[in-house]
RNA sequence: CGGGGAGUGGCGUAGUCUGGUAACGCGCUUGGUUUGGGACCAAGAGACCGGUGGUUCGAAUCCACUCUCCCCGACCA
């Protein structure tokens, strides 16, 4: 490729609208421009990029057997009503109506076209095991798309599935992607990290994250440096020390407390209790009934772990008004004590307490001396609680962290919940219809992209992977006048492309400062500069991420060049 | 959906409070001088100021409505 004939439009200064690191470098090296909110084109150089991890994945997923097809993105909403998924999705779904005035929608996963096929096509257990995947695009009308390319309403995925007679299959292969992912993200070049996590409205048994570590990622992740456990904040426990009640009163005592509205303001009232004593509780509308959720006063409430432990879809904090109807009170004031006829749910560690602080349902009024078991009708036991850093790992003496991440896969064991809903049977050896045990497996191919931007960048730029850069080298001759320049960093390029290196030949009259800074920007892992020493016989060697160069002898060039590449993309296992 | 911010040449901005017919930097075009970290000189091109309606002799500027984008939150395989 010449530069003087590719189409790459860097910018001098950042966008104002962009704030993510990867959403600035992207654009302003000339990768993406949006089209309207959550959706963006894509460039040359960033299609290379795509290209290039799209083909480290298909390699990985051919090798465990995976078949690639290309699915529909355009959906009838029929086999979406069979998964009851037409509801479920809701606002996040992209629907339209076809001439007719028939429903459709724009595919935001494809569990269900898959398993259509997989119903009308395999009859039996012989035709099993099968792993089918395709890399497409997907939709959904998120409501506040952001970050550029990490959070958008239309992106690239590879999305597989896997369809087994039994569970012994199925962990084969949700095995076998694990392994492919990891294979996968090496040969990318990212550092990441593979995490429990909440199945959420997938449904599904068993759930592993691929996640990058960044600032600009939407996801917590609680951590162990001792023993490598790490889960979601949606999943994760902790280990907390035991906290011993004083023996409390005979019963339950009512007592005012005007003004104070926050577990803060009870800690100092008089007469009040340490956060670790008192009672938070909450209203939510579980898929629109009202529910009590009690949690220590200290302790925040996950809402996924809410949803995952009692089965709702839509889990929402309810509305002062709901409130006031259901308890009577204001938040501020509120208490599950005598409460009846409303569903309870309290967190793990609140069993057993007594002598706590909680609201009385009666505004300005706190009751004390409550005890769990004897004053509150708990409906259901759950552990529902946001760990936070500096808790105690579940598995070992060791402490947890929490951090950001970006999720950038996603593999799950579904089990029958698609098969079951849409009748995907197959006949076992014994002659009985059974239906089909599945696994879902995804891969977010842009944010792959993105994530080695946030992961890998400096002042100058972008300092791409060499695997997924979208050149591995550029011929930056200082002066394209120069006869000798030109025609030897011609040469040069025939020759390393005849290689099989993927090289561009910065040929544009421009002065070496500007060649230097979009180099720099784009990000290409290696220059190979001609300029002065060429003389002598010397060009430099350039490396983008350590700025390291250094004199290399013509003859020797091409030599140094490859060696570097094919290190560079070596992954140790 | 709630809160905040912003729409002015391709990009980044000033001008808006206090109405008088659009300015600056970058980029672009042409000519010349340059050529190792975003050169310099000269001459140019390019904007009905997001849209609609209103007030006014006169609106980028004031008023109303509306559309879009960004950020925080809610939401989210």
């Amino acid at each position: 490729m010449r530069w003087s004939k590719t189409f790459t439009p860097t910018l001098r200064e950042n966008p104002t609208m962009a704030e993510a690191v990867s959403h600035k470098l992207l654009l302003r090296a000339g990768y993406i421009r949006q089209l309207t909110a959550g959706v963006y084109s894509y460039l040359p150089l960033a299609q290379r990029v795509l290209l290039k991890i799209t083909s480290i994945i298909r390699e990985e997923m051919n090798n465990i057997g995976g078949q690639e097809y290309l699915l529909p993105a355009l959906n009838p909403a029929e086999i979406w009503q069979e998964t009851g998924r037409w509801e479920v999705m809701g606002d996040n779904m992209f629907r339209l109506k076809d001439r007719k005035g028939a429903d459709l929608c724009l595919g935001m996963t494809h569990e269900e076209v898959f398993t259509s096929i997989a119903r009308d096509e395999l009859r039996s257990y012989k035709q099993l095991p099968q792993i089918w995947y395709q890399i497409q695009t997907k939709f959904r009308d998120e409501a506040r798309p952001k970050s550029g390319v990490l959070r958008v309403r239309e992106f690239i995925m590879k999305d597989s599935y896997s369809f087994d007679l039994d569970l012994e299959g199925l962990d084969k292969a949700f095995e076998a992607h694990r392994e492919a992912y990891c294979l996968i993200y090496k040969r990318c070049g990212l550092e990441f990290s593979i995490v429990e996590a909440s199945s959420g409205a997938m449904g599904g048994s068993k759930s592993s994250e691929f996640m990058v570590y960044s600032d600009a990622g939407e996801d917590w992740i609680a951590s162990c440096a001792d023993c490598h456990y790490a889960a979601n904040v949606e999943k994760a426990t902790s280990r907390l020390p035991n906290i011993s009640d004083e023996t409390g009163t005979e019963s339950a005592e009512k007592f005012p407390t005007p003004g104070v509205r926050t577990i803060e303001d009870l800690t100092t009232f008089p007469g009040g209790a340490a956060a670790t004593h008192q009672i938070k509780t909450l209203v939510y509308m579980l898929d629109d009934k009202p529910a009590l959720v009690l949690m220590r006063g200290d302790h925040q409430l996950n809402e996924t772990k809410l949803g995952d432990s009692t089965g709702a879809i839509n889990a929402r904090p309810a509305h002062p008004a709901e409130i006031q109807k259901l308890l009577g009170a204001s938040p501020g004031s509120l208490g599950a004590v005598g409460v009846k006829d409303v569903f309870i749910i309290a967190d793990n560690l609140l069993q057993g307490r007594t002598n706590m602080v909680t609201g009385a349902n009666h505004d300005d009024h706190h009751l004390r001396g409550v005890s769990i078991a004897r004053d509150i009708t708990v409906t259901k036991w759950a552990d529902l609680r946001a760990v936070v850093t500096g808790e105690g790992c579940p598995n070992c003496s060791g402490t947890l962290r929490v951090d950001k991440a970006i999720e950038i896969g996603h593999i799950f064991k579904l089990g029958t919940k698609y098969s079951q809903s849409m009748k995907a049977n197959v006949l076992n050896a014994e002659g009985k219809e059974v239906p089909i045990i599945m696994g879902s497996y995804g891969i977010g191919v842009g944010r792959i992209m993105a994530s080695a931007v946030e992961l890998y960048n400096d002042t100058d730029g972008i300092c791409w992977p060499v695997s997924i850069a979208p050149f591995e080298l550029v011929i930056t001759p200082t002066n394209i006048n120069d006869a000798t320049q030109k025609e030897t960093s011609e040469k040069l390029y025939q020759e390393l492309m005849a290689f099989g290196v993927d090289v561009i030949l910065d040929d544009r009259d421009d002065r070496p400062g500007v060649k230097f800074k979009d180099a720099d920007l784009i990000g290409i892992p290696y220059r190979i500069t001609l300029g002065k020493k060429l003389k002598e016989g010397k060009v430099e060697f350039f490396t983008r991420k350590t700025k390291q160069s250094q004199d290399v002898s013509l003859d020797q060039i091409v030599d140094v060049l490859k060696k570097s590449i094919a290190t560079a993309k070596i992954v140790n296992p």
